[in-house]
DNA sequence: CTGAAACATTCATAGTATTGAATTTAGATT
DNA sequence: AATCTAAATTCAATACTATGAATGTTTCAG
């Protein structure tokens, strides 16, 4: 791992973990990491009340980090910067036990 | 990579993004990542000036992400929780190119 | 003891983020 | 059209974070 590489890229990754500061959004993400997910499931997966989650799946999606899909009343989520789970799975295997998998 | 694991834990990962959310903290904790360094030392390798590099270091003393020991004038600092690095290294391979080392 | 070097701290201000309450939009159903 | 459900938006209050300017502390040299 090399400083010089993250001097221009330390500004993005300070935005990617402003929007992972969060533990809401950090467990959507963490529930998005395999499939794609409703609103209501997330909803009910995580605990999560109906305006804090649009809350919080507003703000992943304007920092580009979810996209939507929506089919007939129910909006869809998936992950769309793969990358970011990379950090996730880092957070769990730091926190959770070692397990990468 | 389990959700529900996550739950508990949302809380102290989200800390820890929060702690991370400063180009200038994510800069440091990546220097410090193979060996300990001065204040000075770490100054001039990411050109941040006295102030900053102090208030951003103080940060994460008090967060708990470093240690310091004096020497003389001098003080240095070393990673105190190590598994930061997985997350900083998850960073490094998302902006700088897949190398994991 | 005095001064210089290396770090740390305080303070004020401006910008962001969080939260809850209320409201609104979009699509489906009758 | 009326209405129900799912999701999104707005707004206001509060709290957090960042930044620069000024100042304080610790250690060593003389």
């Amino acid at each position: 791992m090399n400083v010089s590489d993250m001097i221009p890229a330390s500004e993005q990754a300070a935005e990617l973990m402003r929007a992972l500061s969060h533990p809401q959004r950090l467990l959507v993400l963490c529930a998005l990491g395999a499939e794609e997910k409703s609103v209501a499931q997330l909803r009910e997966e995580l605990g999560i009340e109906q305006v804090p989650m649009s809350q919080q799946l507003m703000r992943l999606r304007a920092d580009g980090l979810v996209a939507a899909r929506r089919e007939g009343t129910s909006v869809f989520y998936r992950i769309a910067r793969p990358e970011v789970l990379d950090v996730v799975e880092a957070l769990h295997g730091a926190f959770c036990g070692k397990a990468k998998a």
